[in-house]
DNA sequence: ACATAATATGTCAGAAATGACATATTTTCA
DNA sequence: TGAAAATATGTCATTTCTGACATATTATGT
C-alpha cells in the first residue's frame, strides 16, 4: 500500500490513522474498503450510464440527493447494504454485482 | 415465487406479509434477500470447511456466537456489511465472494 | 441414557446507518 | 459572465444493527 492509495482514502473520510496503524490495516480490512469503493464507483457509472441525476435516483429507491452523493464518494458512513440496493434498484444483476465485486 | 420458498423464507424471519403483499415483493427485494441467503450458506459452508465453531469464527473476528448463528441462519437483522466482514475473517478472497453472489 | 459440546433463540443498551434538510460548491450552457 | 442545475458537505433525530448475555434446543460421543 503507497502514500498515494493512503491519501485517497483518509480524502473520502476513512480514518486510517497514523501511518503506522495504516501499515497494519490487515487484509481484510482493506479488502473490505477496496469492496465498498468499487461498488461505489460501479453505482456512479451505471447512474451516469442510465442518465439520471442523484436525485432521481434518490427518488426511486426513496432516499436522498445526498446520501446517494454520499454513496457515490465512497463515504465510510454508508452500508454496503445501501450500495447493493441502490445497484439492485438500477437493474444490475446479481450476475454483474458479483462480477464488480471480483 | 412458490409457497415452500416463501414458507422458506418466512420461516427465517423475512416479513413478506400476507400472499398479496409477497406475490407485490419487487425483483430487487427479491434478489437482494437471495444475496444474502446465498451470503449465509457461503459463510456456513466456509467455517465448517474450516472446522471451526460458531464461538471460534466469533472470536476472530470479534463479535458473538449468537451473532454467528443468526448470520448463518439468514436472520434479516443482519447487515450484509456483516456477513461479508465475516467470509473475509475466513480468507475468502474478493474473487470468491463475487462468485458466490452471483 | 447421560454428560458435554455446539448451535439456536430471545432480549437489550449502545453504536452505527438512515432519510431529510439546509446550505455550499461545482458544473453546464446560453 | 451569470443563472440554473447538479453535486457535495454538514448536521441531526429516528431507525436499524451490533455485541453481549442468558438460556433453550440440538448434536456428538461414550
Amino acid at each position: 500500500m503507497n502514500k498515494a492509495k493512503q491519501t485517497k482514502l483518509e480524502k473520502k473520510g476513512w480514518k486510517l490513522g497514523t501511518a503506522d496503524e495504516f501499515l497494519n490495516l490487515s487484509a481484510d480490512e482493506l479488502a473490505y474498503i477496496e469492496l465498498k469503493l468499487a461498488l461505489s464507483d460501479k453505482l456512479k457509472a451505471k447512474r451516469v450510464s442510465k442518465k439520471l441525476t442523484q436525485a432521481e435516483l434518490a427518488r426511486i429507491m426513496k432516499s436522498s440527493q445526498s446520501r446517494v452523493a454520499k454513496m457515490e464518494a465512497g463515504d465510510p458512513a454508508v452500508s454496503i447494504d445501501l450500495l447493493i440496493k441502490s445497484l439492485l434498484a438500477l437493474g444490475v444483476s446479481k450476475k454483474e454485482l458479483g462480477r464488480s465485486i471480483s
